[in-house]
DNA sequence: TTGATAGGCAAGCGAGTACTTGCCTATGCT
DNA sequence: AGCATAGGCAAGTACTCGCTTGCCTATCAA
């Protein structure tokens, strides 16, 4: 679950994919593919931008909707909340009640 | 940068030991150890788990301090709030001004 | 000083990951 | 029909990552 999300965020090539698509959303294939060789200098094959995709899917970052012969990509922040709501509860001072120093 | 901070999360033993942290600041090393076998049946070596933190340091998610022979681990929360700010402004629609449907 | 405790350095191994290459399907235009 | 476009599937490769193992240093107590 939470395993997907950080795996996806991993790559540094996923997180300019999810800033392109946070710029623009429902993008297809290749115009994201375009995108990431003129604004980022990225050549990578079409294949490899598909399988990130694919990651970021499983992730729940990205969700696709087929129409006609293109699909096009939606970004989805939800699952980025998980992440801060997660750590940023307060830490409990050096000193715990339970538990002391060895 | 950024990298580092991704890359740290990526891992789930990095994300218990943030856990545990959160609970319990300045833990040693050797005490993260043990609350990982015992709350978390996470048998792994020590070394894995200081290789483990010196990842999260390079992160800059944890701070550690020496006093003697012991090892202070802290939790640094201020990195991941990067990672909300940088996605979680809103995404244009689809239709976007400056470029049209291919 | 001896021994035990807390931690560090570095090489090596197995599994996972990113990327390519080659081929195949489906939709749309003429 | 024929061809170009948009995308998918699968195998292969190079590299990274997590973890272990073995040895070494530093601090403290007896």
């Amino acid at each position: 679950m939470a395993d997907d999300l950080f795996k996806a965020l991993a790559d540094p090539t996923r997180r300019t994919i999810l800033d392109e698509l946070t710029q623009k959303s429902g993008q297809t294939l290749f115009e994201i593919c375009s995108r990431l060789t003129m604004k980022h200098q990225l050549n990578l094959s079409r294949q490899a931008i598909s399988q990130h995709l694919a990651v970021l899917e499983a992730a729940g970052l990205v969700e696709a909707r087929r129409e006609g012969r293109y699909k096009f990509h939606d970004v989805n922040t939800a699952p980025l909340r998980e992440i801060a709501e997660r750590w940023l509860t307060p830490a409990a001072p050096a000193q715990d009640p339970e538990e002391s120093t060895p």
